[in-house]
DNA sequence: TTCCCTTTCTGACTTATGTCATTTTTTTCC
DNA sequence: GGAAAAAAATGACATAAGTCAGAAAGGGAA
């Protein structure tokens, strides 16, 4: 794996990204001075942009590219708790609390991707309160979504959680569709056994018998949904 | 049951459960202000706070007893995300995120709870921002925690986390302990499955071995933790 | 106390899911 | 384009944990 980190320059109002990124709370002065305040890397495919149990020293601002965030199960097997796309920000959950980071983030495909440093984080943080609210907001609405994942692992089976976790994935890789042509699911077998958490030989088995009843078709390793509403049945979502 | 509702007065001031609170983090008079907008209301065990999916009209401060929080599986099965305590606010995030209430609150044990308007909530957030901070402090902290739980509930055994949960309920009953006396867990079996997130077969099963482990011993109900270090090494925590 | 209803407990059985070992296919990278 | 490595797939088997049914015990109300 190629592993030379470079660099490259992007402004955030120029930022495809921006439009749906938490800073668009922002007034246009104040990006302007998280834009100059920041740096932007390429990163390679499988880099890890930090890891759990270490200390933050700012964020992470996706511009281009999905990243995984995971937590790790005290065997050593990743927990993938969310994956991160274009627009995400990453890390600053850490760097508010105060805490160090309790998760991991890696990337799934080449990135591009900025940093911001905490006091300049910490300052539009302060000085905003339309940036505090939409953060605020943010996490507090995350904090119900974990509600639910919680509750679905420990109650739901598999194969609910298999299909559920597919159709959540459209959004994910909805944003690389051509044209509303159909969306494909790009991830290993094994990074999608540690989304749903089950054992990967479990995943294949379930995603074949979805194959059968005809609610995805595989090409490789990408996955294309075919059937949302069977799916959807399947699951037992009202 | 009798259900017919008390209401009493108490001044925030005068709480105690004031200093381990998130209001803590209020000036004086601003605490004040608070406690002249709010109401107190005596519950009875088993009584509903607020149900899931429905909007919220102010946040809840518990003064006295415990209340558990939880969601319904699509089966109507109760998980339980959270037990709270004395001090403990509820129903906060729903609020900011201008949500319905995605979990569902109800008495352990008869309660006195305060109750506090949207309006005067939302005032204070503004208008001090250290009570600010120390809410998205809270926030950002209590999402680290979620993803741990994810994490054990996608990757642990139900033996290891009974053990935990076990370990984790002598914070929340630690409180009711006569000077440094034993701590008793008083929950029925069913929530105690609740949380562990596996059935009260089961559950019972493996509260017996654990009996037989000597970590253990239990009165009627009541569970009394007489090893935690034997119940972290069976939950293989470092 | 005694009754009644809830909760706790026990046993027998089923099954979903994990584990291990091996083969086949895909992807990566020179 | 082709070799090597990684990932996907398949089969056989083990078992943790769920379900169902019924018995025993506990706790509140009169």
């Amino acid at each position: 794996m190629r592993t030379k980190t470079q660099h490259t320059s992007i402004a955030c109002a120029a930022c495809r990204s921006q439009s749906q990124s938490l800073f668009n709370a922002l007034h246009k002065d104040q990006l302007t001075n998280i834009s100059e305040n920041k740096s932007c890397t390429v990163y390679r495919k499988g880099q890890i942009l930090f890891h759990e149990g270490t200390r933050p020293l700012g964020v992470f601002c996706i511009n281009q590219g999905k990243v995984k965030v995971y937590k790790l199960g005290y065997d050593g097997k990743e927990q993938i708790i969310s994956i991160a796309r274009e627009g995400g920000l990453l890390g600053y959950k850490a760097l508010i609390a105060e805490d160090t980071y309790n998760v991991s983030a890696e990337t799934l495909e080449d990135c591009t991707i900025c940093f911001l440093p905490k006091s300049t984080f910490l300052h539009a943080l302060q000085n905003s309160s339309s940036f505090n609210e939409r953060i605020m907001k943010q996490v507090c609405h995350e904090l119900g979504t974990m509600s639910e994942k919680l509750t679905d692992q420990a109650q739901r089976s598999v194969r609910e959680r298999l299909a559920i976790t597919l159709l959540k994935l459209r959004d994910t890789y909805g944003i690389d569709a051509h044209e509303d042509g159909p969306i494909e699911i790009n991830l290993t077998r094994d990074d999608l056994a540690n989304i749903v958490g089950t054992a990967t030989e479990t995943l294949i088995r379930l995603l074949n018998e979805f194959k059968k009843d005809g609610y995805v078709t595989t090409k490789g390793r990408k996955i294309r949904i075919e059937d949302p509403s069977g799916l959807a049945k399947t699951a037992n979502l009202y």
